[in-house]
RNA sequence: GUGGCUGUAGCUCAGUUGGUUAGAGCACUGGAUUGUGAUUCCGGGGGUCGCGGGUUCAAGUCCCGUCAGCCACCCCA
């Protein structure tokens, strides 16, 4: 055991673990390409004032900072949208719209961890800037879900739960909430499972302070409508305010655009999730497992005025972040990760010294065309060369006895089969490569 | 940040009222085996028992502290 530990919350990566991590950024990145998305890239390491401009001080607590060497407030960064709202900003006029953009980074919170919450993450983001319209919602959600059907999943494994900030706003001002005071009836909103009636109740009284509407009432109301879990109870609720029933027609055309997009059916209607954070400002939305442990596995939503909060025109926006850690729990619990060990295409076994020079001048030509090619460093016996080419993971091993290269052959063996045929070694570099394209049968006699 | 539970080999664990030099299986590695791989047999490496202090003739074992992990809160960008 080593005297040193990693950090808490960081993780190390062993070849394994890494090909786990890299298949989930891979589902990822192709989503992403298949929706037209660009990927871009940030620093780690950002001014501290950029994270605390988009949430606030009180964030603080939860990031890697410190102060560097130039006397600069620094810290790792917590997520990217600060950076891609600062991204945009400076090119805001340049770009064209709309901007279909994702990052996969890793990034760092200072918390104390448990399951599916760690130090140190890869998070993937996707947003789109530039549309206001419900389309832009429905092409966000859709790819959120296409990240995760990427995967295998099947349809009824995971849910989008769906909602909206501006209904709940316009609900709330309906009665009589000020526009200020409504994200802190959201937050009391968001605790309606956890708290209690009296702290609830405390909670809404105290975000309602010099306004006149009633607490009582304005609690009521909101757990009725943070019950409703379709489009029908939700314009049942919706009542008489028309400002409320205007923004059922936005409803209407997510909710086509997305069954036209193909993920209907993974949508549910849930008001009852608002999101803690006070920067959206529109459709927000959840993924969940929906069975077993219920766990979150992304969110997101629209945040219309952050962009410009962060020094950058007025621009609409809309986007998710996905972290793997959750994803990864969830593959695990699925039997969906996939446990290759990225083996070399070919094993070259040499049996003895008097091999060994002609073994290597085949071992470059082979990689020198670009195939992935290990061999044995030293001498050996060959059952224990052939169990290391298995354990190597290699597909083929190829042998080079003395009785073979004074031939000029070389033999060559599907590990899984045992099956053999030799090659000639001047025809070595197509044949290996017809052999990896159509498989044992392109040598076999 | 608060609370609960748990720390013995890479992994899963055993270790007696405190008592010799801390063990097993798996894994790794070498050999039996000088060209056809899953068996078998023999050998080897790997531990300051998370770390520090205390009690004791004696601590993996009891006590305190600390760190780490897990879980629940908090938070969730």
């Amino acid at each position: 055991m080593s005297k040193f530990e990693s950090l808490p919350g960081f993780r190390a990566f062993y070849p394994e673990d890494r090909a786990r991590l890299g298949h989930i950024l891979d589902v990822w990145r192709r989503a992403c390409r298949r929706h037209g998305f660009r990927e871009w890239e940030g620093p780690v390491l950002e001014p501290l004032e950029l994270l605390t401009a988009k949430s606030g001080d009180e964030i603080v607590r939860q990031l890697f900072n410190f102060t560097d060497k130039g006397e600069r407030a620094v810290a790792l960064r917590p997520e990217m949208t600060p950076t891609l709202a600062r991204l945009v900003a400076a090119r805001a006029n340049a770009l064209p719209k709309p901007i279909r953009w994702f990052a996969i980074g890793e990034c760092y919170r200072y918390e104390k961890q448990q399951k599916g919450r760690l130090r140190a993450f890869h998070q993937l983001n996707a947003d789109l800037l530039g549309e206001a319209g419900p389309g832009a919602d429905a092409e966000v959600i859709a790819l959120c879900a296409e990240c995760l059907l990427g995967f295998g999943l099947s349809r009824d494994s995971f849910a989008l739960r769906l909602s909206d900030r501006t209904l709940w706003f316009r609900v709330l001002a309906s009665l009589g909430v000020p526009d200020e005071a409504a994200p802190a009836v959201l937050g009391a909103v968001d605790k309606l499972g956890r708290s209690t009636d009296a702290e609830l109740l405390a909670q809404v009284t105290s975000a309602l302070s010099g306004a006149s509407a009633d607490p009582a009432r304005v609690l009521a109301e909101s757990r009725r409508l943070a019950a409703v879990r379709s489009f029908a109870e939700l314009e049942a609720a919706a009542g008489a305010d028309p400002a409320v029933a205007a923004r059922l027609a936005e409803w209407r055309e997510l909710l086509s655009l997305l069954a036209g997009l193909g993920v209907g059916d993974l949508v549910r209607v849930d008001l009852g999730i608002v999101r803690g954070l006070a920067y959206y400002t529109g459709f927000v939305f959840e993924a969940f497992d929906a069975e077993g442990e219920q766990r979150a596995l992304a969110g997101g939503g629209r945040y219309d005025g952050l962009v410009e909060r962060m020094g950058g025109p007025a621009m609409p926006a809309v986007g998710f972040g996905m972290g793997d850690v959750t994803v990864a729990n969830l593959l695990e619990s699925r039997g969906l990760m996939p446990s290759y060990a990225e083996g070399p295409d070919f094993f070259v076994a040499i049996l003895g010294a008097d091999a060994r020079d002609a073994a290597l001048r085949d071992v470059a030509a082979l990689r020198s065309a670009g195939m992935r090619v290990e061999y044995n460093l030293r001498d050996g016996r060959f059952p224990k060369l052939m169990q290391a080419a298995e354990s190597a993971g290699a597909r083929f091993a190829l042998v080079y006895g003395g009785e073979e290269v004074a031939r000029g052959v070389a033999k060559v063996r599907e590990l899984a089969s045992r099956s053999e045929a030799e090659v000639p070694r001047v025809d070595l570099v197509p044949a290996m490569r017809a052999v990896l394209e159509e498989g044992f049968g392109a040598v076999q006699p």
